[in-house]
DNA sequence: GTCTATATTGTGATAGAC
DNA sequence: GTCTATCACAATATAGAC
């Protein structure tokens, strides 16, 4: 047999630990407020040994961001795909979204911030990650003007579907805080109760009809 | 007269135009990404001057942060506070909220981004401020309960109110460049009709019938 | 692959002249 | 109030030993 010789002083799951690491710090902190001896800290290594697997903090990030997306990102493509119905596709939607959300809480914060520091970004990686928004879209409004709800801007559902979902977790402190006295399990409950609360109500906003 | 002696390099309006800056760059980049000499710069400064304004970066950020939060959060306390129906109710709050942030569109991802660093600071700052939120929202349930809305929990709603509002400018550089190819004036456009849509929109979910 | 040592630059902050 | 000079320190990044 070759090649079984491993140096004792190797740990074959750096790299992981590495990722695991810089993506929590990266997303409580942000880009600029992350430092790589905490990230170093964080996974349990040596500072230098980041750069030694990813060279500089902008390449760190850039791995670590793509990672983020990978994780919503094909879920939503994957809906976006599907032959469904229109009420179907609803919640799809918002249960996909959600529970994607209730696992990864910090995202919303993670990506907004950095897509408003770095809009470009974004709007590359997603095409870099094979999306195809445009057919998406024309999918949806085709599905959308089927349904005889005409006269309504079907960009304004779709902001309406993003931001009911999305947004009480990018504020989801304060709102925890106010609505919730601080109580993150009721939170979270409340959370699990919008999945079920609210394609129903979008439905109901857009005056549809099942 | 007296003290009608100026310094000839003075500049009256220092104070006012650090703030200004710093409000720019902070909103840019964040508080870590924000450095005192971009600040300086912005302002056409010496680097020095913030110190002496404001002794630290800290107390800087902590300046410009409630300047923020005092350019909507009273327009919300006043309508908060107002005597109205549930219906005009809805309608005030969607245009205050809408208005505000077609003039301030930053401050969305500004406040959240602290929020999820900070999640203290801004429920102190709220009470600082004189917000009685326990008081707001007692009159909120009070106006809900009267409209036989019951079965859903008005902490729902209000999550609903401003994700609808304030997530669009929160995501709007991928907005715009997704759903209205890249025209700014657009994305301000489908906002200002959002506010004529928005409050039917939402009573309509909540089965409200006027 | 992992460490120590070091280079280099950036950054916040202060002291002191004017 | 505003500037120059300077400090102390933290940060990223690299070189080189093991």
């Amino acid at each position: 047999m070759y090649n079984t010789y491993v140096n004792p002083d190797s740990h074959p799951d750096t790299e992981k630990r590495i990722r695991e690491a810089a993506s929590k710090v990266f997303q409580l902190k942000g880009k600029a407020g992350a430092s790589m001896q905490e990230i170093a800290d964080e996974a349990g290594i040596n500072r230098t040994l980041l750069n030694y697997y990813y060279r500089t903090k902008d390449k760190l990030f850039e791995a670590i961001f793509r990672d983020a997306m990978e994780t919503f990102v094909p879920y939503l493509v994957s809906v976006l795909n599907s032959d469904r119905s229109f009420s179907e596709y609803i919640h799809e939607m918002v249960d996909t979204l959600i529970n994607t959300l209730l696992e990864n809480p910090q995202i919303p914060v993670f990506v907004l911030q950095e897509l408003s520091t770095n809009p470009m970004r974004m709007a590359n990686l997603i095409r870099e990650l094979g999306v195809d928004t445009d057919q998406g879209l024309a999918k949806f409004y085709k599905e959308f003007t089927n349904t005889d709800l005409a006269g309504t801007d079907p960009r304004q559902i779709i902001i309406n579907l993003l931001g009911l979902c999305i947004f009480p977790f990018a504020a989801r402190s304060i709102i925890t805080v106010i609505l919730y006295n601080g109580d993150n399990q009721a939170f979270d409950k409340a959370m699990i109760e919008r999945k079920e609360y609210l394609p129903a109500m979008i439905l109901r906003s857009i005056n549809y009809e099942k």
